[in-house]
DNA sequence: CCTATCTTGAACTGAACAGTCCAAGATGTG
DNA sequence: CACATCTTGGACTGTTCAGTTCAAGATAGG
């Protein structure tokens, strides 16, 4: 059993993503990880350090996922923002709707634990959700749109995102939590009409 | 030491609700609520039960107190539902700079971590939500807008108001959260309007 | 002032925790 | 086949946890 790493370090991440996502930094164990894993406690520490430094890097992979996703839908409708903003959502929706990984949303529960996890990561989950509001509010900078008004609809837009990690884990169905984007959207297409 | 109760049980329950608000359940040790409550652990335990038994009772209490201040607002602006709403929003944004209690929402807290929470305390939260959506529905039932509107914009703002809870843990300023919130009213008045 | 009653503080228990260590043994090289 | 190298599993350490126990002593009633 030795001599070459007998795991692929991006399934073990995957797998600790997972596990960190589903309960949380605190109510995940080392023992918890080593069964999500397969792998055993030496194993992660001599490979990925303490818990600290691993839960930092499934919330890096996370971040970067979702975020190639988020930054791939908004450039999808290109020129149009209300498709962009319909095809961002979309990806948060079907990331719910996926029975394959937890409900929620590893940025915003990170974010609800800042008082008590360290600041590097603390400080993590808040950059990422700057960068989800500055994608936006590129995505939102054109012509029909004020420019005070595309950095205010990027803040709600992120905001009303991250309701909808905290909206599924209280057992909101699909069919509420597409509303709750509907009605955020028809604000948006309202502000967009006013202009253009 | 003894022979009457030697504390004042609302105060202590003031306490361990501010404790358990921000540090959360796993976060939150009985030495924690020992030091937060100036009660040692027999007193706890033969006051108010396990940890469990405290932390719902805490939760009941949140969800109470805010309760009542959420229906006040609501009802303060009988017949105007866009008053109605507005104040709703006030007391979440009025809570969350008040400098004397924690940022963030013990319920919308509570709902993230139903996965890893008892089924009482996860029920709860799911609970308090759902009670939350049913006052909004209430006050939004008006001529003003269709039935099925009220229900839609009631599942909204419980949302946008839960969402106001993670962008202050994201440490979003005073006037971020106003933003967040403007944008939803914006689109609760032009709905209004369409009708009325 | 005496006694039954009740709160309280501190010590205790067994379990779970994060993190460390090392012998066993599989691997690749020569 | 032999040896140096590196991963691995499991045992170990010291700490912290939730929950229990109980003697010390303060209180209230007679």
């Amino acid at each position: 059993m030795a001599g070459k790493k007998q795991f692929d370090v991006d399934i073990v991440l995957d797998a600790a993503m997972v596990q960190f996502w589903r309960a949380g930094y605190a109510d995940t164990s080392l023992d918890d990880l080593s069964r999500a894993t397969g792998l055993n406690r030496s194993s992660i520490y001599s490979s990925f350090g303490d818990k600290d430094s691993l839960y930092l890097r499934c919330l890096n992979r996370y971040a970067v996922r979702y975020g190639d996703r988020y930054e791939q839908a908004l450039s999808s409708g290109a020129g149009e923002p209300l498709r962009a903003i319909q095809a961002f959502f979309e990806v948060t929706l079907q990331r719910i709707a996926d029975p394959d990984v937890p409900d929620g949303c590893l940025v915003a529960q990170t974010a609800m634990a800042t008082p008590v996890l360290s600041p590097a990561i603390a400080t993590r989950a808040i950059e990422a959700v700057g960068l989800q509001r500055a994608r936006l509010r590129t995505a939102l900078n054109t012509a029909e749109l004020a420019e005070g008004d595309a950095e205010n609809y990027a803040t709600h837009i992120v905001a009303v995102n991250q309701s909808l990690a905290v909206m599924s884990r209280a057992r909101a169905s699909q069919k509420q939590l597409r509303t709750i984007v509907d009605i955020s959207m028809s604000a948006l297409s309202q502000a967009l009409h006013s202009r253009g």
